[in-house]
DNA sequence: GTAGATGCAAACTGTTTGCGAGGTG
DNA sequence: CACCTCGCAAACAGTTTGCATCTAC
């Protein structure tokens, strides 16, 4: 049983068919999927699913800190499960291709800089974009 | 006369009433204004300036590297003059203040994650998210 | 059985665009 | 004068919402 599901169980989530069918898109995604993304894959399961439902789900579940919502400057929302370690990411300027990174260095630099700023630090974002060096030749 | 409406004519601009109005905002702007508020700022000046010419000025300055576009997350786009150092965000969860900041370790250690992970670095968006420490009492 | 979830379509928000009129260089 | 830019309104894309119906608990 998904570790989603599980959770959302916990949280006393009414757990739906189509809240099934997107907890299991999400479950198994390995990207950043957006909404339309969620609706085309859980459509498959359960075709007659609601974009708007989706919508609804997903703004749930972000909300329930389920799910994490990525925005990197194109306007479109993308998720992925906010439960597993901490990650930033690098986007390929080229391909549009998502690498996630995790440095420790950054993460307790960035907690003393809100400090020194006056500020508790309650989240972040980072995101890199560059291009593949390997392109330059 | 300012520096933004200078850098305008050197790239050979066509200098509008419309232009220079939205560019004498965005000088003396001390915040980091969206679209609305340009356009409510420069309509005092212009009162029958169209929205959707200031759409198409700042499209126009941000391809020309003029202005940069800031989107923090709640799916509206900010504006600051590109020019002046290089900072980044914090963003007072309480309040939207957003302060700006600049810490060289940072940017350094930015730099080398991204070559380690075989990539040039081109360009970089962090932003911290916190609340006020004094807030805490 | 009942509160809450869904599907549908209409409404909304931020942004872009086609067009004829107007202004800049 | 030619080309670019403007204002207007209509078109768009992504997202939200009102309402009647349906469903998980």
């Amino acid at each position: 049983m998904g570790i989603l599901l599980k959770k959302c169980e916990k949280i006393g989530l009414r757990l739906t068919e189509q809240r099934r069918s997107v907890l299991a898109v999400l479950e198994e995604a390995k990207d950043h999927p957006n909404i339309h993304d969620l609706f085309e894959r859980a459509s498959k399961v359960d075709p007659n699913l609601s974009i708007a439902t989706v919508y609804r789900t997903v703004k749930l579940l972000e909300e329930l800190n389920v799910l994490t919502k990525l925005e990197f400057g194109d306007g479109i929302a993308r998720y992925e499960v906010a439960d597993r370690d901490h990650h930033d990411h690098l986007i390929d300027l080229k391909t549009g291709k998502v690498i996630e990174f995790y440095d420790e260095e950054i993460e307790k630099l960035q907690q003393q800089l809100a400090r020194k700023l006056g500020y508790r630090l309650r989240g972040h974002r980072l995101e890199l974009y560059g291009t593949l060096l390997e392109d330059e030749k």
